[in-house]
RNA sequence: GGGUAGAUGCCCGAGUGGCUAAAGGGGGCAGACUGUAAAUCUGCUAGCGUAAGCUUACGUUGGUUCGAAUCCAUCUCUACCCA
């Protein structure tokens, strides 16, 4: 049993555990930065590590086109790739169906994409994905699946999610037969639950994968442009069917008061591209709120970006932040990319903490409530 | 002294009789971003007004015309060339 709940929180479905991968031992909850193409964007991997990243992110769709996963196997996996130690996990390219979706078209088979760098045609097969995802030896590899678009009506909805089924147990086929492995262990496997914002469609997707038996399950086909209380359905209407003493990840999430808020409803493990995205347009994650660097209102300002930031950035005043973004300058991407995943895994941590000392309610109501009372200035 | 080219909104620059408050950049001011086709994308950027609209605007002054940034004359300035 590679999961461990170590405490639960008394007035939430909160808890906390460890999860032992073969590239070590994570501590849940956890935030897990993305790296789409291998990189944490701007960021140097000791960087990320020194920021308090357990576990970052790989993708199998951009990786296996670029520079292609038999290349990746040759040079050590994404691990020996990309000089990263810690655990990985790597995205099946199930999103990108979603996400390129004006590329593809979609069979039982797995998916015919024209792909994005040169517009030649591929397909992309549940087998194959498990075989790619195998090749970059990830300690997770995600099931390939079909995110259905929102809105989505129930007849598609359902039909997907037979779909990401049938998917799951061809997955799980091809795992038996070729074991794949992340460095001397065995790679693990997440199913993903679907099910668009159908309660019973949920229920049904996560009794069909805990059927089938996978390390994992993760809840996809959220943070697809849903508003925000049916994210939140979503997650509440798939946790009660999967299985206590396995880990719960909510894909692509989130805003951190949303973090904070599944945390309480029982999810384990986050990744969100936000944190380093935003950051590169200029947007800052403060205990006050966001705020955007570029913006008039911090031309003189002496104050750093946030009083709990990282040493490495709290030196600089947002006068100083400012105007490397209206240079452009590469600093700036990376000074703020660096901040809001400190501020990201700062408040991850802090619900671990939380959640030990049995005070988590009051831990994300007095975070929510000075984060969204009004933007700092 | 003579000749040629030119002067457009914060800047660069297109426009050469009505569709022009004036293309396109840049700059500026905001907004968006949730399993990353993203150092990206969107909006606004003469003044007044919620708006219809009104008022100023394409170097100066005057003219032609129903109508001028666009045509004519004048002057001013700039660049280059010839003495």
């Amino acid at each position: 049993m590679s999961f461990t709940v170590l405490s639960t929180d008394s007035s939430s479905a909160a808890r906390r555990g460890c999860l032992v991968l073969p590239h070590g031992t994570v501590e849940t909850p956890i935030f897990m930065p993305v790296g789409t193409q291998g990189t944490v964007k701007t960021l140097h991997p000791l960087e990320v590590e020194e920021l308090g990243a357990q576990m970052i992110l790989g993708n199998t769709y951009h990786l296996w086109l670029r520079p292609g996963h038999e290349t990746i196997r040759e040079l050590g996996g994404l691990h020996g790739f990309t000089t990263w130690q810690k655990p990985m996990l790597t995205d099946s390219g199930g999103f990108q169906v979603w996400s390129l979706a004006k590329l593809r078209k979609i069979t039982e088979q797995g998916v015919n994409f024209s792909n994005h760098l040169d517009g030649s045609k591929m397909l992309l097969t549940p087998e194959l994905s498990m075989e790619i995802q195998g090749a970059l030896g990830s300690d997770i590899a995600m099931l390939f699946d079909e995110c259905p678009p929102y809105p989505c009506d129930e007849a598609y909805a359902e039909k997907s999610l037979a779909l990401t089924s049938r998917w799951a147990q061809r997955c799980k086929n091809w795992v038996a037969e070729n074991e794949p492995r992340s460095g001397t262990g065995r790679q693990q496997h997440f199913g993903i639950v679907q099910g668009s914002v159908y309660a019973d469609l949920r229920e049904r997707s996560a009794r069909e994968l805990v059927e089938i038996g996978f390390d994992g399950y993760a809840i996809g086909g959220v943070s697809v442009g849903e508003p925000e209380h049916e994210m939140f359905r979503a997650i509440e209407n798939a946790v009660p069917f999967l299985p206590h003493d396995k880990p719960r990840y909510a894909m692509g999430l989130g805003t951190p008061p949303q973090i904070l808020e599944m945390i309480a409803r029982g999810v384990d493990m986050f990744d969100c591209v936000m944190p380093t995205r935003i950051a590169r347009h200029g947007m800052a994650m403060t205990l006050d709120g966001p705020i955007n660097i570029k913006n008039l209102i911090h031309a003189k300002d002496p104050r750093p970006i946030c009083e709990s930031a990282h040493p490495h950035v709290a030196g600089f005043s947002r006068a100083y932040l400012r105007h490397l973004f209206r240079a452009g300058e590469i600093l700036g991407l990376r000074l703020l990319s660096y901040h809001n995943l400190h501020f990201y895994l700062r408040l991850v941590a802090g619900a671990r903490e939380a959640i030990e000392a049995g005070t988590y309610s009051d831990f994300k109501n007095s975070f929510i409530q000075r984060y969204t009372r009004s933007t700092s200035s």
